[in-house]
DNA sequence: TTGAAAGCGATACCAG
DNA sequence: CTGGTATCGCTTTCAA
């Protein structure tokens, strides 16, 4: 790292011909003890020197920095981004920094990347993707949590419970139950299921929550009907691939994410069945592009963006007890499921 | 902000029976001149009590952080979110962390938000975003750039030249004007164009590469046939809604982004249009859902990932003159441009 | 109100 | 190789 040579408060001390310590509170002082006169003076003192506060050395005295970490498990993807842009909002606003980092959903890496957080001291972390189940890190990762939580930061989880920190919780389980009463009652009967990997609760809650939402409706979900895959658009297409592959009647796919159904409709209409005609295809999430494909894509609405206020919202309130935000999701029925 | 307790330096030299500049080489110690068996125990002992390192004691000293800074438009767009995670993807190569902002394409913020990056002592600030036309701010921006840069920063910006720092060029020109060789060889006759703001120097070299393209194959883009919109999807909406008012006949849309495209082709369809069947319909970026939409979408391919990549490249090499990286673009042709 | 000086946590130079 | 100490830039008592 090449040295960065700055203009430093004593500088603009010295040349305002006052002492550090006014110079200090003439610029960032919190209760103003500083005349106006001399206020004025250094300020535009330090405007003509192009002073610049050194925030780490403010975060070094203070004990903290103006700055809320972020994880997330991969920002190209649209459910991923959209939230973080809620998030990034929610800190602009309280004037605070973003630091991200993508884990790539292995959890080690995330262990990692919460060490290095916790190393920058920032006011909050926010943790946002599904958890595994039987994640060997996950003790790990709570450990390092908590120890931070207990030096006085703020942990914030999005995704699911139950969970030790502040939560800002998505209702997968009733969203998927939803969704499956609003397919049946369009007048599905044969159904499969597009399904990120299984060991993401997100997935295990949407199928469960799909798989409930049927037997309500008197069907019974066949385990040869779901083909699992990468939680992402390439999973879904290959999961498609499969289903098709095993000859099986089906009338509606669910596919646990809007990116699953976007390879999984792409599966389809290679196999020459027109998704919204011969078959019917959901997804889950509502992301900014499902109404503009065509069909248009039948899901269940996830509102990402404000998951990301409601997760600042938690980082930046100040309060005892780890409080937990409920997300409610709400069945979108758009052309991919026709009405039969 | 909650002051944190933390295990310091302090401590583990003291628990470990060493002093603390041995501890200090012991961790990090660059030349290691440290015996093993110090080494060792000291390890153990910040292992122990948890100790981690404080980032920002350490930046202080260094006088630059192990960050790189990150400033996009909108991370929600898939444009952006793409780009940033190569960029992330490179940064964590590097071991780098990033701090990353949005500006919302509104350059006062852009301008404070790079003030802040300042403050912060990165290795590197990279830019990604077009520049506006006449943009009042963009002197104010060089300059703090250039202070950065002079102080021994890098700065590195994505888009168009020309620019002082170094710079990731997309072709943006030679893209849209193969579009459109490529787009009249399918029998296209009569263009138009669903514009994002033409002060964005992205939208007015994709617009000029394409008249230019058009006019190589005699054929001149009438300027009632370009409608113009925020550079979005709901601008693509609204642009296409506009053209079709106008009562043109148009048998091929381009819209200078994918995003634009989506819109538009929403757009179309509400007006009984099939893209793909009636009329053509083009856009730029290849976006990764580009290809699931239906029809297809034919579009000018911008390797994304590999863009961020680059960006981080040049931040982190070593060199005195400003360099730039030509990111070459291609014609994908698919089925919403059928041949006639 | 203002200034002098004691830290904050860590690095690195200089002796030993 | 190891330790003492000046130093980094800034905030914050504590006096004046």
């Amino acid at each position: 790292m090449p040295p960065q040579h700055q203009v430093t408060l004593a500088q603009v001390a010295e040349a305002a011909g006052v002492s550090i310590a006014t110079a200090s509170r003439a610029i960032n002082g919190s209760t103003r003890k500083v005349s106006e006169v001399i206020r004025a003076r250094v300020r535009r003192t330090a405007e003509e020197l192009g002073y610049l506060p050194n925030l780490s050395a403010q975060t070094v005295v203070k004990g903290a920095s103006p700055t809320v970490a972020v994880l997330v498990s991969d920002i190209a993807d649209p459910y991923f981004s959209a939230i973080s842009s809620g998030i990034m909002a929610g800190a602009r606003q309280a004037g605070l920094m973003v630091t991200m980092a993508t884990s790539e959903r292995r959890s080690a890496d995330e262990r990692d990347m919460i060490r290095t957080f916790r190393s920058q001291r920032p006011r909050a972390i926010v943790v946002v993707g599904s958890r595994w189940d039987e994640d060997p890190e996950a003790q790990a990762i709570e450990e390092q949590l908590t120890a931070y939580q207990q030096a006085g930061g703020r942990v914030v989880m999005v995704s699911q419970g139950p969970s030790p920190f502040d939560l800002v919780e998505i209702q997968n389980v009733e969203g998927a139950r939803a969704l499956a009463h609003a397919l049946v009652d369009q007048g599905g009967q044969h159904f499969g299921v597009v399904l990120g990997y299984r060991g993401l609760r997100t997935n295990a809650d949407r199928l469960a929550g799909f798989a409930q939402g049927l037997a309500e409706r008197g069907i019974t979900l066949q385990e040869e009907t779901v083909a699992e895959g990468a939680f992402t658009r390439d999973g879904g297409y290959a999961a498609m691939g499969e289903l098709l592959g095993r000859d099986l009647e089906l009338d509606t796919v669910f596919a646990t994410s809007d990116l699953m159904a976007f390879g999984a409709g792409t599966a389809m209409r290679e196999a020459g069945l027109q998704p919204g005609v011969q078959i019917g295809l959901a997804g889950f999430d509502n992301i900014a592009l499902s109404e503009d494909v065509t069909p248009a894509l039948t899901t269940v609405d996830v509102p990402l963006g404000q998951i990301g206020r409601h997760a600042m919202d938690l980082a930046l309130s100040d309060h005892e007890e780890a409080r937990t935000i409920e997300i409610p999701t709400s069945v979108i029925l758009r052309a991919s499921t026709p009405v039969r």
